[in-house]
DNA sequence: CCGGTGTGTAAGTGTTAACTTACGGTCGAT
DNA sequence: ATCGACCGTAAGTTAACACTTACACACCGG
């Protein structure tokens, strides 16, 4: 699996990563959701489509209403994707420092 | 240090995005990155702002140019961060499991 | 069968923000 | 001391996008 931007990207919209962090821990209803946000239902629900089509979220049929749940999966790769700039940062931090020492011998 | 959305809200454009990538690999000037982009290159030190702003790069003045980097701090908070996410969807799947499997049996 | 609930989508609007051009200011070299 | 390279900021424009209203459809209980 290759990095994809998109994920990232897609938590831009400040309601937009609200809305995760609340899928985090559990699974919601849209009108659960709705309820928590100062703007319409219509509205949440375009901004879990977002969260869908990156991957972030998995919905689910459940008799009326419909649950949307985070993917661990994907919030799992992009931890990943974190994990590999820190690493290249720290590297480059490193770098600097050691070629600081050397003009300082 | 609590959690800070606006690291993460800073990375919500492409052009953003790319730039902190090239510098997480090392420092470099502005008018280096700004030959990588299709755009002018004050909106490289906008974009370079930004970043700034939210912690995500520093920058040191050498001679005639401005050198930015990548802070190894901040995407290493930024990767805790999104391990909590992970962390806390797992949790919330692995109830979801049970749960399923308490009504099967 | 019919009303209420829950949801997705289309169309339209308004505001944000990314970008460009223009300007001023600093540093180094000739 | 002047010229050129490098950079930040201000002002203005344009396009993206978050939001609302309106509509259409599925599911459930009376």
């Amino acid at each position: 699996m290759t990095y994809q931007p998109e994920a990232l990207l897609a938590l831009g919209d400040p309601t937009r990563l609200a809305i995760l962090e609340r899928l985090v821990d559990g699974p919601r209803a849209v009108v659960e959701l709705a309820s928590e946000f100062p703007i319409s239902r219509p509205a949440v629900s375009q901004h879990l489509r977002v969260l869908k089509d990156v991957g972030l979220v998995t919905d689910e049929a459940v008799g009326n209403r419909r649950m949307y749940r985070a993917d661990p999966v994907a919030l799992g790769a992009l931890r990943d994707q974190l994990d590999t700039f820190w690493t290249r940062a720290m590297a480059a931090y490193k770098a600097a420092v050691e070629d600081q020492d050397e003009e300082e011998s």
